[in-house]
DNA sequence: GTCAAGAAAAATATCGATATTTTTTGAAAC
DNA sequence: GTTTCAAAAAATATCGATATTTTTCTTGAC
């Protein structure tokens, strides 16, 4: 346990782990980060000499987690000529958002089938959790946007854990990073007259209620809503 | 072009590529059709420096074929405790149908909708060829089995070659991979008293006339009796 | 006889060096 | 001016050696 840490530290004491408990993790996810909060720009060209140096890492061990970062679709290999960060377009925004608006619905009808009080539990809890955030963010402190991302992400997920298909969750997760890659330019948006707190609590209402069709349908507005939110500042700046 | 050729020689002079672009995707090549022919079992442990001599490929390269073949699935890892072949039981075996039989259903409705005369004369062209083979088939020539199993694949794909959505596809190919680990036990079940030409005609037919609904019920079908061909084979010898 | 601790062995993760490929540069011919 | 070819430069792919971790085996105490 310390020894690992001891381990992620190089010969300088330089401390590297971020709770990473390998290397290649570590620069998977520093990979990822960059790549989401857009300091690596979409399609742009992924030296591995470079990184190699901003990172602090061997090559192999930098190509093996680009190659993590594949399977993730964040990331495009291309042949024999290395790797580059996948492109963003309106167009592929939709599509994810298309699969998303599937997945989350396949895994909601499943759950609101099979969910037993826990499961009821459980939501309730995350959308309280998520509700007393929504109350002070409205003070504009842009610093809690992360822990509020954080909350949705797990009332959402809570909706659907009673879903017993470890592939829809899967997929439904790597759908989810996919999507992330454009959430700042939802923050930049801004609340545009949505009124999230309310359609979470409709979500929410119908799932308990086990009224299957219209929570799904509730989920694919929600998701709806936040695509045409971000599509004209996706279109005008790509 | 050539030069490609002559580098996938290793120095002795003996080759190496079949179609491989690259040292790891032969790696990933071979390692995948040795999980999928059951010669590297479910649920063993892939040894790097036993796999290193039995296919003559540097460590790196392998561990970077490894973590291809986890992205498909066919491969867990395990932390720091190296790789292990991905187990098989029925129950995975109902996810991963129930999963494709959504995907399948999601590409084909979609194909359905925007299909062209050209998607149209793609599937009577796959469905021929199938039917052909087929006729021979009945010979019990095993040899064909191989043969069949790539154009069953094609005929397939001619029906949902319209879809638009590149992760629906994608998505779907994942899991026709991860199915194939099981093909195996469907070849031992045999034939089952299954009119396999007479359920792909129906599905071509009700295809054609863009009647979705059919169409996707068909689909549903032709896979649970796959399903259900092998299921007491796998509930047997796991 | 069982359990625990520590040492030895095996396996994995990581790295930087080398071989190979792709891209760029520059000069000559048209 | 632009096209072609070859050499140089840059970048990638591959490898085997080394560092680290996990597992196995041995020894000794209870």
């Amino acid at each position: 346990m310390t020894a690992t840490v001891i381990v992620l530290r190089d010969k300088k004491g330089n401390r590297r782990a971020e709770g990473a408990k390998t290397l290649i993790e570590y620069a998977y996810q520093r990979l990822r980060r960059d790549i989401l909060g857009g300091a690596l720009p979409p399609g742009g060209k992924l030296r591995i000499e470079h990184l190699r140096g901003r990172y602090e890492i061997g090559s192999s061990t930098l190509r093996e987690a680009l190659t993590l970062l594949v399977a993730d679709a964040l990331v495009v290999s291309e042949g024999q000529r290395g790797f580059r960060v996948a492109p963003i377009s309106l167009e592929d925004l939709q599509d994810v958002t298309r699969m998303r608006k599937m997945m989350e619905c396949l895994a909601l009808r499943d759950s609101i089938e099979r969910g037993d009080d826990q499961w009821e539990a459980g939501i309730l809890a995350a959308h309280h959790r998520l509700s007393r955030i929504e109350e002070r963010l409205s003070d504009g402190a842009e610093a809690m946007a992360e822990s509020w991302e954080n909350r949705n992400d797990l009332f959402h997920k809570a909706l659907i854990s009673a879903c017993t298909s470890r592939r829809i969750l899967h997929f439904r997760d790597i759908l989810y990073h996919q999507s992330e890659r454009y959430r700042r330019f939802s923050l930049m948006s801004g609340p545009g007259g949505r009124d999230i707190h309310g359609e979470h609590r409709a979500i929410m209402d119908a799932t308990l209620a086990r009224d299957a069709a219209v929570a799904c349908r509730l989920v694919e507005e929600h998701m709806d809503k936040t695509l045409a939110a971000m599509a004209p500042l996706l279109a005008a700046a790509p």
